[in-house]
DNA sequence: CCTTGACTTAAAGTTGACTTAAGCTGTTAA
DNA sequence: TTAACAGCTTAAGTCAACTTTAAGTCAAGG
């Protein structure tokens, strides 16, 4: 798979992937003799990861950590405990957004109440 | 209330208090004749809805976009709109936490099974 | 042969959201 | 009264995470 359908299949620019590859974010890609990129079952994997730990709000830093621990084959321990800390962080932001989202049911209905009176038109 | 202990209160620096006020996230606070702000209830109130709707990650735009609005006391219309786009936003965000939540639990029992086995320390 | 899409490094630019600096003034404690 | 403090303003600086630009090379397809 080439870089550019990897870009189509997960809606991430191939600048963006070759960044993630450059800063350790995901594993090196495999290449073909001509130095292109084939990106694999294991690299994709590694890009939806990566993807989905990003856009839910993990920070590069603690990803780069654990990419780099799984490679070295390493760390064990460390690899679960950077995963209990980010979940963590996960269920404290989850809990944070549903006591937010209250507050604005709470403010919509006041404003449903509000309006009919008025519009017309 | 100035601004040193509204800052303690929300545990938001006083330079962002002021920052906030500047761009229009929060309307203009009363100040004592002197020039000095004097938080009353109300500043309190939108101190605490824009620190509440910030750290779950609504957009200072559309926050600015509403301040206005009620301070212009117009766009009822368009007040409700805006709340109930945030509320969308954060309800598709709390679904994504949710599965990448999951993800990391069944990673994090994965490695719950390897680790009894090596560490014996 | 030339366009297309891939590749490289390194650095500058962008965006969103603050933060710090510089240079004031006004109130309070020694 | 004078020094420390808290406040004031505006403009510039910082930070994370990209994005774009520069300035190339390489190779397959039409």
């Amino acid at each position: 798979m080439t870089i550019g359908e990897v870009s189509e299949k997960y809606g991430i620019t191939t600048d963006t992937l070759r960044y993630y590859e450059r800063i350790g974010l995901i594993p090196p890609v495999p290449r073909k003799k001509n130095g292109i990129r084939d990106y694999d079952e294991e690299s994709c994997g590694w890009v939806y990861l990566v993807k989905c730990m990003r856009s839910a709000g993990v920070q590069i830093e603690p990803l780069i950590e654990y990419v780099a621990l799984v490679q070295a084959n390493t760390g064990l321990e460390r690899r679960k405990n950077i995963l209990l800390e980010q979940r963590e962080k996960l269920l404290a932001q989850a809990e944070h957004l549903r006591s937010t989202i209250d507050l604005l049911n709470y403010k919509i209905e006041h404003y449903k109440e509000m309006i009919p009176k008025k519009s017309r038109k």
